[in-house]
DNA sequence: GCTACAAGTTACTTTATGTAAGTAACTATA
DNA sequence: TATAGTTACTTACATAAAGTAACTTGTAGC
């Protein structure tokens, strides 16, 4: 029988964040909306697992899906309050990076 | 061809962090060292994945790993200043759970 | 009808993770 | 002497996640 020391508020943060790409994702739109092609061609992603991440980031109120109706359509993707709300997190990620990496 | 606009300090260090237990393994030896035993009880994790991760953070700085010739053996496992350092990022990622999940 | 475009989706392969059993080296107990 | 127990791993195998590339949908212009 194990006694799990675990810390759930961790452990269901890095469920999220620690899956595979969804930082970097989220990096990318801390200055500002993107489209779904920007994305694709900003990181070695490809369509398929973007299009899951966004989705999963979307159902956890992280990032926004915005469509535009034109031809060809447009579809933006913007952090919400509470995307926003890891750019702190993202930078001491950064900054242990730059000391130690 | 990309033009990745990737931040290859964010990219390198989540490569690490965003593996699959290793920030809640790190969260683990926050307050001093522990055992291999230790570890395992404390985590839903497999003594194969811990044997693999503990191996990683060795190989990155991360983690000392200390072997005691007792009998039965006895390892303990503890924090670098490297590891150390990832308390600040380890409690934003707390912070932000607390705030938003 | 044919081509082009963005934003996906589908089918398939490779890699990572999960699960359970096994190993080494030694001690303590019957 | 034989058996069981201990820790810290490994190994073998099954399942889940990620990678790759081709295909779809809706619309416009030629």
């Amino acid at each position: 029988m194990k006694e799990l020391s675990l810390c759930p508020r961790l452990s269901k943060a890095m469920e999220l964040l620690g899956k595979r790409w969804t930082t970097l994702i989220i990096y990318q739109l801390l200055d500002g909306s993107k489209r779904f092609n920007e994305i694709e061609s900003s990181l070695p992603i490809s369509g398929r697992l973007l299009s899951e991440r966004l989705k999963e980031l979307e159902r956890e109120g992280i990032v926004q899906r915005t469509l535009f109706s034109e031809v060809p359509v447009r579809v933006e993707y913007n952090l919400t309050d509470k995307g926003m709300a890891l750019k702190n997190v993202i930078t001491g990620i950064e900054n242990w990076s730059k000391d130690w990496l």
